[in-house]
DNA sequence: CAGAAAGCCTCCACTCTGGAAAAAATTGCG
DNA sequence: CGCAATTTTTTCCAGAGTGGAGGCTTTCTG
């Protein structure tokens, strides 16, 4: 228990042990975006990872708290990717910075899907998972890019209109479209899998959402 | 087995049975919707059906054709419901018939976020009720909405780019949000149950997507 | 009102679920 | 090495999941 609680052991953690740990973290992300909390049994984490069932209890006491490690672990992904597209090129043209993040925003949804599938997953009810998402990474993120967005709109660069349902029209087509691949993929044959897609994506989401400039 | 198999009864069927049936779907569109396939026990349904669980069986034959008779109904209402915005108001100029659409489109999401749902839960993988759904449903319906989009680039009234990128990303940022309400509305205060919102958005995704004529 | 069809309910056998607990194995460190 | 801490394996449990069989009740039709 050396992870979901906070006593420190007195020997340090083995190797084996964080691999295990990994391995059921990975699982986890897979399944339970899949199917979601409800339709994901432990034992078929366990069983994509590897591993035996128990280990499960072992290292992350249950199956909730599984299931926080692994939206940590996809929601501080996604933080550390955006952060670092925008620390290199230290470039501060409005326009092309945000047009910067989008780009980053897509290409991580392409890469990670399972973070709008899992956040999609989880806001079909009211649920515990839910709140504790948006208290602990959505709205944070949610306010700093709705600053950033209603600054783009005064100085004419993005449309007018609330800025919250802007930036959320934004994340949906971006990320909810991704999550959407297969689906998308069977209905209108774009192939949402190559790289070129991914990026004329981008550059339509900037086209569309920042006409100004 | 009225329903699921083709066999006409010699008999008509009874009026408690189509008020059964009609139970059971809406409880399946529900439960279905929040907790996908796998996560809906055929219990749930029936307990929220206010129903003996058997009666699936008897109804429906089991839990796969029970879930296609549920998005039969919802994608079959949802048609009816656009079918119906476009044919009172015999205008047809194609920006505001597109508008009229997208309003038509963002209401029917709002009023019924089932059809997202279910479509969300079933593209998280392959599996075979997503290929009936796009066969079926999804897969005539966007071809219908890439050609009008067409139509509206030839015109110069929407943006350039691939067509089915561009509905795609219409349709995910007005169905997919609606889908995501009450992650919205926790991250960012918007209050999506407000009609006023809600033609809120229809407006923005028009002026957004729709800049030209 | 009778008999048959349609619809419903009780029950069963089986599998899967999350989690607990004890036994076994592996590892770190004096 | 040798022993204790850590990690894994094994085994078990109570409850909830599943489809389906069979009998009972209601409704229709003649």
């Amino acid at each position: 228990m050396s992870d979901a609680s906070g006593d420190r052991p007195v020997r340090k953690q083995q190797q084996r042990s964080l691999v295990t740990q990994q391995r059921l973290l990975d699982a986890a992300i897979a399944a339970f975006s899949e199917n979601g909390f409800k339709g994901t049994s432990t034992r078929d984490i366990a069983e994509r990872a590897g591993v035996h069932h128990p280990l499960i209890t072992y290292h992350f006491k249950n199956k909730d708290l599984l299931w926080r490690a692994a939206a940590d672990r996809v929601f501080n992904d996604f933080n550390a990717s955006l952060d670092d597209a925008m620390d290199q090129s230290g470039e501060s043209e409005p326009r092309a910075e945000m047009a910067r993040l989008i780009r980053a925003y897509v290409r991580y949804s392409h890469r990670q899907p399972a973070l709008h599938r899992i956040m999609l997953q989880e806001a079909s009810y009211e649920n515990p998972r839910l709140d504790w998402l948006v208290e602990t990474h959505l709205r944070p993120f949610s306010d700093k890019m709705v600053a950033r967005v209603s600054e783009l709109q005064r100085r004419g660069i993005a449309p007018d209109g609330n800025p919250a349902i802007l930036f959320n029209m934004l994340r949906a087509s971006a990320g909810g479209l991704l999550a959407l691949k297969l689906e998308v993929q069977g209905s209108s044959g774009v192939n949402l899998d190559a790289d070129e897609t991914i990026d004329e994506l981008a550059d339509l989401l900037t086209r569309v959402f920042l006409p100004g400039g």
